[in-house]
RNA sequence: GCGAAAGUAGCUCAGUUGGUAGAGCACAACCUUGCCAAGGUUGGGGUCGCGGGUUCGAGUCCCGUCUUUCGCUCCA
């Protein structure tokens, strides 16, 4: 484990070092929680995004994309329930270090005060041999009016206090109430702070007439609201899908891990819509679909597994996680989840509007169930960055690092390079460039030994490395090292370029995805 | 957010009981070599994370703050 933690340290350098991953606004200290990418991560990032696009609108011939809006209308967030499950007033205890939701150590207390009344009731029945209910209803026992009383009054109290998020009043609560820490036993609290997980803004320049707004903090509810837009011009028949490429932005407690936990990210997701009772089906077929993507990429297909989830969200009745073996462990990269009818529904409510589809099939309407699937672009990052990051020693006892990336994902896909600065190869080096950059990221190096070039390209991926030599002067021939063997093999010329674009070419993963 | 540790050049780090900042690699130019990195010469680059305090004097001691890592916590 250790060792593991060293190999993400590295890692992290790695990516910095070699124009991945940079910290954000780096030279002012820095923005916690949030990166940028670099030359290098910017074309390995966006060459995930187009394999996974691909994945579903070219090989999906009933899933469309769309781009939505970041901002949007704040109902939305109320209708999907992030307004109150993104809001937690939270306290902490100074003993134990343990942080708890105050509002679920006032409910607590109340389930408490209930103990205590029923168990009253139960005495008071067995002692005059009534029933349970009798033994209620007459309730004569002043404990049990008493505790009933408290109960009352606390309730009342705790309902008014959410009501008006008076923080200070519930942190009064407690204390009043007596609440100890059940770690620790002691009443050291801190104050009530309010974590509000979305970000919000206000749009409009006056102050009367601002509408609050939220950073989305997730891509989804763009998709549920644009259903009708996009089934009606598409004239799209269920079973079929929206995919999404975008930000979301969460401001996370804690947020670390690199790039794993972020408060700005990326997303991309995939609601595919169908009938009322089939989406369990559905569910396991993108189970199967969606791992299939991930292995087809040959990070090592023991280093993926499933976590499916016991406790479920409020709109989900089936859930599962893609995990990826991390340096740090087995975390989560892409979520499957069936969302039932909830978003749909609910946003039926709230706007009233009609979210139906008429199936003619069945002859007649119902709101979609949906199955959502949605990956974290940064998190993929990290796991390909992570698999591919490799120390070898070499037989001459050297070690280099190299950058084990599929191909069709590395950044740069050949550096082509004279073998020294003279005789014309660096002008021949660039007419080689002239002629591959329109199909592929090239990189030119001229500079330093060979062997040091080489090394260069390895750390940051790049499949190929073309070098000009003196036979090249002669009969119009190159040679092609590659990366992970280290092998050489001479060509000619006017073959580069179908040798090096057809092996880069994502098409070759997406025809995995495809076989069987 | 709490606790612990850390922050010195692009990277990895050294810097003694407080006395005005160093190395290797990297980078730039030139020379040399030419198929698996670290030849030669020269050069650029740091208000020691930031702010304050103690002191004649702070990279070093104290306080605050920012950032990172780990643990707790949280995780739609």
């Amino acid at each position: 484990m250790a060792q593991q933690e060293d190999v993400f340290k590295k890692l992290v350098s790695h990516s910095k070092e070699y124009g991945f991953v940079f910290q954000s606004s780096e030279i002012y200290d820095g923005l916690s929680a949030v990166y940028d990418y670099g030359q290098n991560g910017v074309e390995l990032k966006n060459n995930i995004k187009k394999y996974w696009w691909d994945s579903m609108v070219l090989l999906h011939e009933n899933v469309v994309g769309i781009d939505s809006a970041i901002f949007m209308h704040p109902t939305i967030w109320k209708a999907s329930g992030h307004v109150d499950a993104f809001n937690d007033p939270l306290i902490d205890n100074k003993d134990s270090k343990k942080r708890y939701r105050a509002d679920v150590l006032i409910e607590d207390q109340l389930a408490k005060y209930d103990d205590k009344i029923t168990k009253e009731v139960e005495k008071a029945a067995k002692r005059f041999g009534e029933s349970f209910d009798e033994a209620q209803f007459r309730a004569t026992n002043t404990r049990v009016l008493e505790n009933q009383a408290k109960r009352e009054a606390l309730h009342e109290r705790f309902a008014k206090a959410l009501n008006d998020s008076n923080l200070e009043e519930l942190r009064q609560i407690i204390v009043d109430e007596e609440i100890v820490c059940p770690i620790s036993g002691t009443k050291n609290w801190t104050e009530v702070r309010q974590f509000n997980l979305m970000f919000s803004t206000e749009m409009g320049s006056t102050a009367e007439g601002a509408l609050k707004v939220y950073l989305r903090p997730e891509t989804a509810q763009g998709i549920f609201v644009n259903y009708l837009n996009v089934q009606k011009t598409g004239r799209m028949k269920i079973p079929f899908g929206i995919a999404q490429i975008g930000k979301a932005f969460r401001n996370e407690i804690v947020a670390r891990q690199f790039i794993f936990r972020m408060r700005e990210f990326e997303q991309m997701e995939m609601q595919f819509f169908v009938r009322p009772g089939e989406e369990l089906k559905w569910f396991d077929q993108w189970k199967q679909t969606r791992l299939k993507w991930h292995k087809a990429l040959g990070l090592g297909d023991q280093k993926y597994r499933f976590h499916d989830h016991d406790k479920l969200a409020h709109y989900a009745n089936a859930a599962t996680d893609i995990e990826f073996q991390m340096p740090f462990g087995f975390k989560e990269v892409e979520g499957i989840h069936s969302r039932t009818d909830f978003d749909l529904s609910s946003h039926e409510q709230y706007s009233g509007k009609k979210l139906q589809y008429f199936d003619p099939e069945l002859n007649k309407s119902y709101v979609p169930y949906v199955i959502e699937t949605s990956i974290g672009v940064d998190r993929m990052f990290l796991s390909v960055m992570a698999a591919a990051y490799t120390e070898e020693k070499l037989e001459n006892g050297e070690s280099r690092v190299v950058l084990k990336l599929p191909v069709a994902l590395a950044p740069v896909k050949v550096a082509v390079m004279p073998l020294t600065k003279k005789d014309g190869m660096p002008e021949k080096a660039q007419e080689i460039i002239d002629d591959l950059k329109f199909d592929v990221k090239c990189q030119y190096d001229e500079k330093d030994s060979i062997g040091k070039r080489y090394r260069r390209q390895d750390a940051i991926g790049t499949p190929f490395c073309v070098t000009v030599d003196h036979q090249t002067l002669q009969d119009n021939t190159v040679t092609i090292r590659h990366r992970d063997t280290m092998e050489q093999e001479r060509v000619a010329i006017d073959q580069l370029r179908s040798i090096i674009v057809d092996y880069v070419s994502l098409r070759n993963l997406l025809k995995k995805i495809k076989e069987d």
